[in-house]
DNA sequence: TCTATTTGTCAATACTTTTTTAAATTTTCT
DNA sequence: AGAAAATTTAAAAAAGTATTGACAAATAGA
């Protein structure tokens, strides 16, 4: 799968660069080489060069990369210095453990609003936001155009929701829910956290072993 | 990357089919073939042919596959009939969130400990357990032997405590904490769910469109 | 029995990763 | 300062994986 021109594996590689780079810099260290970088995050150097190779040259011949300087780019690359607005929809446990665990600033968001639809959630307080009458998400989202929204709902109210946040123009949907998006939005970028597939995977692993 | 012989994209596709057919099985329909399938899920008929096949022969040719045996097979494959003992280390808002959202007994897995270190929280029942203090760790596994755990901890945490699950025996990790597992532990399954890698993602996609 | 369907399987195609080169540039050593 | 060592960029080739296509053989259903 690509996106942009860009395969899938190499996008999903920035993330663990970024992360690897941000300890590197709290560790002190200024520079590194391919190499270094490849030990301790277990790709070839090769590999490392050529994913960065796919958005421009950022080290230098016979010095290696500056640390902080490719964190940065790195982060330009991921959108990390964007504020996209994001809604959260479903304030269960796992929706408000999510709206306070998650730092959404610095990974390229802001929440600015918190929906249910059970009348004995709305109104709490939670990461200083009141959680919201699922009823006026309409309104709420043509006032301050959200681009994009978490999905902590069960699964037979995805769909609906998916409509309605379509119609109203969000771009990016990041999906707790146990629902299957096919590609009924192509105009919208789906990215899921399946728990359960998760694991599932684990537990393949752990039962099928030698 | 492959285990077993399969390789990582098939072992990843799997949960994806055993929910599919689980729709279909609560939907009533009895026999599906794999170009209906390969329609409602968005894959080939052949990659899902393919995929089967690494595993057996569960379709009959003329008429298809046979859903709820299809779906129990993959059930086994994925040892969702075993009952893997699992704990959970780390009660905090993700940790209480995930121990009271994740249906682990269909996942092939039982919730058997909650561990905090935080003395607030000890003692506090989540899920008809008390969560218990992270110093009794050790003692509680060797009684119990858990197969796997569940890291909803901070990463300056992670490492520590990985250490200790490994000289207990632990075969599996379910990592929430930021912590990046390399080769440390060649004994222990890790499947990471690293929520920031995955909203960088659609971070990306958001904000390299066009 | 005959036809349409559908699997299982193998071959072909597409994609990803690794290796190899060569040239350019910086750092380090003498 | 000059030479040697490191290290990147860039491009191409090779190796390794994954996905798709094609078709014989099996079966269902009329």
């Amino acid at each position: 799968m690509q996106f942009n021109g860009i395969s899938d594996s190499v996008i999903k590689r920035l993330p663990r660069y970024y992360r690897f780079l941000g300890e590197l810099k709290n560790e002190g260290v200024t520079r590194i080489s391919s190499r270094q970088l490849s030990e301790k995050m277990g790709f070839t150097a090769s590999q490392i060069r050529q994913d960065l190779n796919c958005f421009g040259g950022f080290g230098q011949q016979g010095y290696g990369y500056n640390v902080e300087l490719l964190r940065e780019e790195i982060g330009k690359i991921l959108g990390l210095d964007c504020r996209d607005s994001i809604i959260l929809i479903g304030a269960g446990n796992l929706g408000r453990a999510v709206a306070q665990h998650i730092s959404f600033e610095s990974l390229g968001f802001s929440l600015i609003g918190i929906f249910d639809r059970k009348e004995a959630l709305i109104g709490q307080v939670v990461r200083n936001m009141p959680i919201r009458n699922i009823s006026n998400l309409d309104e709420f989202c043509r006032e301050n155009k959200p681009t994009a929204a978490v999905l902590c709902i069960p699964k037979e109210q995805a769909k609906a929701i998916a409509d309605q946040l379509s119609k109203l123009g969000i771009k990016g949907i990041w999906n707790f829910s146990h629902y299957d998006f096919g590609t009924e939005y192509p105009q919208i970028t789906v990215e899921n956290m399946h728990f359960g597939d998760s694991l599932m995977t684990l537990s393949y692993k752990l039962n099928s072993e030698e």
